[in-house]
DNA sequence: TAGATAAGTTAGCCGTGTCTAACTTTGGGA
DNA sequence: TCCCAAAGTTAGACACGGCTAACTTATCTA
């Protein structure tokens, strides 16, 4: 849970220059009081940084975890991409595997998008 | 979870003839209760048939299920295999992945072996 | 065949992540 | 400026998947 969050939570501060519960919890498909009991316990696990009824702030841990969280996502995206998936399935699918893709295999996904590359 | 016990029950029962509460507990790292209430719920579910005491054995259903399964789990282990990740890593990964891969992304990974073996 | 031991179950607890219903706060018009 | 709608929170419920402690059943062996 907490890394899809902090990773939405990066993007939409990025993109929107602030993150509000009611993005979230459209993103997510979820009703907002989830989202409320997320962020508290992202809070308490020291990710994000926030008052009651204000928009949401990622500690440098946060900031920490979602990079690493997207960069790992895009390198799931691409892979799939790179063995025809098309762009909505491959979206689906990296938000579920990337969860589960060890260092090792990360790698390997990444050695086996540079040899596509210069193959294409 | 139903798909982790479907699919190891039907291991057990065809390396063993029968599949044990125990020996599932083992494998999966958690404790008998646990297994108790989860087998429970499959045959609540409809996968699985069985009596207080005794062993379990699969329904119609269940037997399906862990067949599609396993197949999944093939495919996606041997998939990682020939990407060059380590059998142990790739049995880890695959455990986790293999929930998240869709029809299109499995077919993808097949066809990526297809290749992979043409060319070896 | 009677115990002891291993296997399995029951009861009750906890944390996570979800929900609905009802409330409060915020902020932008009229 | 005041009020209302949208946003957010609180309270309380539920299912899931895990645990420990204590109990029951099955089985093996002396």
């Amino acid at each position: 849970m907490a890394e899809d969050y902090v990773e939405l939570i990066a993007e939409l501060i990025e993109s929107r220059g602030e993150a509000r519960p009611v993005e979230i919890a459209e993103r997510f498909g979820v009703k907002p009081p989830t989202v409320t009991k997320n962020i508290s316990r992202l809070k308490a696990a020291g990710l994000v940084r926030r008052e009651p009824y204000r928009a949401i702030f990622l500690t440098d841990a946060g900031r920490e975890l979602a990079e690493a969280c997207r960069r790992r996502h895009r390198i799931v995206v691409a892979f799939l991409l790179s063995l025809g998936i098309d762009e909505e399935t491959a979206e689906r699918d990296a938000e579920g595997i990337e969860h589960h893709v060890s260092t090792t295999t990360l790698e390997a996904f990444e050695h086996a998008l540079l040899q596509s590359e210069s193959g294409k």
